[in-house]
Formats: structure tokens, sequence, C-alpha cells
DNA sequence: CTGAGAAA
DNA sequence: TTTCTCAGG
């Protein structure tokens, strides 16, 4: 998933007051597959309703956005639309690792190994269309906007951000950095600890702040150079280079220049290489959205979670209570930024 | 992951 | 109060 560039960027923890009033585009696919891998039982199983629907996406949304705009982050949802045709490769191959990881899940729990089973449970995780659907569903009850984009979500985000829509993108993968993004943050939760996995560790875990400008600057590149190097370690377009990591590939694009520089010298070819870095450039992108924080509704919200989902009304309540206090109408903090 | 409640 | 464990759906 994504580009390995990460290694080279320059990275700013940050506090989540720091983020108070700042429109945040959210990758909703990234966001989602996060829920899904982890929120999960300990025998790896993710959250369902009575009826075996997943629910782990639901609880997720709930949660931590409801956190995230008692800390006045305005969140705007940007989902994925048609993947441009050189993603097949990527997609065969995950669907071909969670197929894999799904069996692998069974195995190990058949034969007690619990962390093994966690962890091919973690990677069976897929975002289906109901997962999709159920997510804007929950969105639309909670008043907060989300996007459709015409294609890649991050390319749409990066779009918005750039045009001034928004002021930063919500992710864990360094790609919207690729379609011009200028800041991306990371770790965007307020609950400051993370337990490693199957050990007494915790990690503080604090957002951390990725600025396109200053890592560009750092390094030395031009953004269209930074593509180069992304795709000469991989990107979801293209398989990479053998042998050659983020350090390798930031040297030689250097001193070649470019990508095409370097596959010259060591006599090697990319497809449809021109197509692909300009899809980095000019991604298909839309103006087809409105960004709207509004007031939640709780009966609707109460029905969809605690009726159809079997969420506890007494916690959905509680957190709604939050909610209400910070979106749309009254003495919003969100009311301010117009 | 997150909130709630137990343990320290 | 703070830290840790566990269930949530």
């Amino acid at each position: 998933m994504g580009t390995d560039i990460g290694d080279l960027l320059q990275k700013h923890t940050i506090e989540i007051a720091e983020l108070s009033n700042k429109v945040v585009a959210i990758d909703a696919y990234n966001t989602l597959y996060q829920f899904l891998s982890i929120i999960r039982q300990r025998d790896g199983t993710p959250l369902k309703d009575s009826s075996g629907q997943v629910t782990s996406h639901l609880s997720g949304i709930l949660y931590r956005f409801t956190n995230l705009i008692e800390s006045g982050v305005k969140p705007v949802f940007v989902f994925d639309g048609k993947p441009p045709e050189f993603k097949s490769g990527t997609l065969e191959k995950r669907h071909e690792i969670r197929e894999a990881a799904s069996a692998k899940w069974e195995d190990a729990k058949a034969q007690g190994f619990e962390e093994e089973a966690y962890k091919y449970a973690q990677a069976s995780s897929k975002v289906t269309k109901e997962i999709i659907e159920d997510s804007i569903k929950l969105l639309e009850l909670m008043g907060i906007p989300y996007v459709k984009a015409p294609s890649e979500g991050e390319a749409q985000a990066s779009y918005m951000v750039r045009k001034g829509d928004a002021d930063l993108i919500g992710s864990q993968d360094y790609d919207s950095l690729l379609f011009g993004a200028p800041s991306v943050v990371r770790n965007l939760t307020i609950t400051g600890k993370r337990k490693l996995p199957r050990k007494n560790l915790y990690v503080d875990v604090k957002p951390e702040m990725i600025s396109l400008e200053e890592s560009l600057e750092e390094l030395g590149v031009t953004r269209s150079q930074l593509i180069d190097i992304a795709m000469c370690i991989g990107t979801d377009y293209n398989p990479g280079l053998e042998n050659i990591g983020p350090k390798r590939a930031l040297k030689f694009v250097k001193e070649h220049g470019s990508i095409e520089g370097v596959l010259f010298e060591i006599g090697k070819e990319i497809e449809d290489l021109d197509s692909k870095k300009d899809f980095f450039m000019n991604p298909p992108v839309t103006d087809d959205y409105e960004l709207k924080w509004e007031k939640p509704d709780r009966a609707g919200i109460i029905d969809f979670l605690c009726k159809q989902h079997d969420f506890s009304e007494d916690r959905v309540n509680k957190v709604l209570d939050r909610l209400e206090a910070n979106m749309g109408g009254g003495q919003s903090t969100l009311d301010q930024w117009f």
C-alpha cells in the first residue's frame, strides 16, 4: 500500500490543539482500513452485530471523530472513485494477499497460534462496498461532510488542500505528497498511547506532520523528482526497481536528474511511465462538493447504531452529548470559521 | 481503537 | 489519581 518514501521525509510531532479549526481532508479508505484491521477482539474477530455484520469501522468513526471534533478539528472524508487502469496489478495483489491471510488465519486459529492468528486476521481486512455505504450513512447522520473522488481519494484530497478548501490531509500513507498535498498529518488521534501488539509496552503516539515544501527543500529535489524517487522504490502503479530503496533512489534521481536518466543508466524500463507520472501531477479531481458541518441526527444515529447494529444506547448517547455540543447550531466552535 | 471500570 | 485490562458489537 502506498509508497515507502517515508524514510526520506521531515516529520514533526504536533499537538492536537494545533489542529483546532483546521479542515482535515480524511483519506477515507486508509482510515477505514485502519479501523477494520485494528478494532478487533483478542482472537482476531472484528466487532460484529448480532446478524454477523462487521461494525469495527462504525465504532472507529463514532468515537475517534467525536473526539477530534471536540478538539476543534473539522474533518471531511474523501472516498475513492474509479481507480486508474494501471492500479489493477496492485489491487489484484492485495486481493491475493487477503485471501491467503484469510486461509492462514483459519489455520492458525485451528492450531491455537493466537499471535499468528491475530496477525493474519488483520491482514485479511477488506474495505467492502457495504463498509463504505455504512460509513457514509453514519457520517451523514453525524453531520460530517464527505466527498466522492472521481478517481483516487488522495488526489482529490490534495486538490482540496491546494485549492484552500482544506488545510491538510489525514492519512497514514505518504502518497498525497506525490499528488502535491502541502501537508499530511499521520496518527490523527487524541489518545496519546498505543499498545504494541502482544507486549507490555506502551508507546506515546502523537500526531505527526509532514510538509511537502520542507521535505523537498531538505532533499534538494522537486516534486516531480520526488515522484520519480517513489517510482524507483515502487508505488501503487508500478512495482519498483530491484535492489533500490529510498536511499539509493534519492541518490540516483539526484545524480541523473530524473527517473528517465536512472532507467537509461541501468538499462531498464517502466511500463506507461509517462502517463503514470502525469497521473501524479494531473489526476482527475472534482469541484463538485460542499463542506458543511451540521448538527447530528441523534434519533437517526440511535436507530442506525443501536437498533440496527446492536450498539449500546447508553454509550452512544454519551458520545452524542459530546458531539452535539460541538457540531452545528448555537455556540458551535465550528461556526466561527465562516 | 476507545471508553469504562478495576487495580495500583 | 493514574495506570492497566478488557469488552465493545
